[in-house]
DNA sequence: AATTCATATGAAAAATAATTCATATCAAAA
DNA sequence: TTTTGATATGAATTATTTTTCATATGAATT
């Protein structure tokens, strides 16, 4: 696999806006307009991130009326995030370096 | 676990530098100078991509003479590249919208 | 077919991140 | 203790992403 493809693909988890839509999604799916009063988030912006988190099949969509309903990939997003959390859990429990935003000393 | 630290975490593997220095570490652990050689960047630049990885615990270093030896954390990193490899393999096969750029029709 | 609700799109502006360059530090060797 | 080799650092530049705003599109309802 190509190097450019996991950029792409992370590049969408490392923004703070488009996890933040990702875990709006974690329970149900939602429409554009719901995700984006949960997150505080302007409508376009969200439609924005959607659609690149879309491009790459981390969320899921279908039409439903005049509204739009997107839900969230969770095989493969929910052992990622797993792998993250057993990593910070392992790594950042206590004596971490300054620098390091996965902390909880931050 | 924090938002925050997942974006954190992620923006680490969302840069072609980045990846391209972890690749590089896949066989065996290299000196800054020989990862520079090997992928064709300022050692400079290595070395501040370096420390970011570095904070995250994404790579491990020590020293060595005046060397400074890098090594890759692949209990975190390999499983986690291997389950975007799945992801793309199931994904994106051949049906993949123009703008997916994990897809091998880019 | 006009209006309304929901989402998408494009271009411009703002914010962030990556790269470069010059130089500092630091360890070993001469 | 100066020189050399290896890496790190900071500031400035450049490049890339995100966000915003205005507006277009599209689907249902009247």
């Amino acid at each position: 696999m190509k190097n450019n493809s996991y950029q792409n693909f992370f590049a969408n988890l490392a923004n703070k806006s488009k996890l933040d839509i990702l875990l709006s999604l974690k329970d149900k799916p939602l429409s554009v307009n719901e995700i984006a009063k949960k997150i505080k988030e302007e409508q376009s912006n969200v439609s924005h991130h959607l659609k690149s988190l879309s491009d790459c099949h981390i969320v899921y969509s279908k039409k439903q009326g005049k509204k739009r309903i997107y839900s969230l990939n969770n095989k493969t997003i929910s052992p990622i995030l797993k792998l993250v959390q057993t990593h910070a859990a392992k790594n950042c429990s206590d004596g971490c370096s300054k620098n390091c935003k996965g902390c909880s000393n931050e």
